[in-house]
DNA sequence: ACACTTATTTAGAACCATTATAAACTACCC
DNA sequence: GGGTAGTTTATAATGGTTCTAAATAAGTGT
């Protein structure tokens, strides 16, 4: 199985629950963004047996530490998951509370012209707030 | 006083706490970012009589909806707020866990190229996260 | 295969920032 | 002053997330 390695090289057992929570990830044609309750539903959707909430807590916080996964900083009562680990920019549609990815094309190179002392910049993301 | 007729103007009456809060807020030389909790211990350490939790909670949003502050949209347990609420961008020191203004010219013209049918851009904002 | 160790899963409890409630209070208008 | 709508307040409720600790499963060595 193709997660199998993924998931070994990186220090973490491939159990059946991380298997599964892969497939639905990652076994995808496009990235996608997600609420953990989103991803629950999607589990529940694709999967006959269940996975604990906590699993998916502890399973996407570890694929999240490991680069598998990235937070989308985003003013929500949920936190917003992406699957595209790139460096990339969001719209973020406010009336219908949906998240669209802008590829940097579409923005075009950024550049910090400001420095801080003894420390390097580690993501820069632009959030285009959207409204009808 | 000076907040009166800015609070009259925006439908609010002007009462003891909100004056309170907005002293707090915008009578300083600089704009500064917060979490609710951070503006409570303001408050205390300025004024003598205590303002409930909740009015705290709701001038915030009033004040929000009335555009004198700003949520900033992170990746936090806590909501931030601004009362910089013009067009600017952010440092956020993943360390230390504070925010810094990027001015515009830190960070140059951003032009998205990209359009969705039947929307209009709100706001561009960046945020450029530091690390150690 | 077996025993042993360590990682993972799980249900449920705990946490805690935020929001809702509803009664007391206050600003405003006549 | 009297009436009304807006505001404050203590407190409860909400709900996403994290914690706990016991059960289970995976890896390792023999
Ligand atoms: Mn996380
Ligand atoms: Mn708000
Ligand atoms: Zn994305
Ligand atoms: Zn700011």
């Amino acid at each position: 199985m193709k997660y199998i390695d993924k998931l070994r090289n990186s220090g973490l057992r491939p159990t059946k629950q991380r298997l599964q929570i892969c497939e639905v990830l990652f076994n995808v044609e496009k990235t996608f963004h997600f609420t953990i309750n989103e991803l629950e539903q999607k589990i529940k959707d694709k999967t006959d047996n269940k996975i604990s909430l906590a699993t998916v807590y502890n399973t996407v916080h570890a694929f999240e530490k490991k680069g598998y996964l990235k937070q989308i900083p985003i003013n929500s009562n949920q936190t917003y998951f992406d699957t595209n680990v790139t460096d990339h920019h969001h719209f973020y549609d406010l009336n219908d509370q949906k998240l669209i990815d802008l590829e940097n094309s579409d923005v075009g190179p950024i550049n910090i012209k400001k420095k801080i002392n003894g420390k390097k910049i580690k993501s820069v993301e632009v959030l285009v707030k959207l409204e009808d």
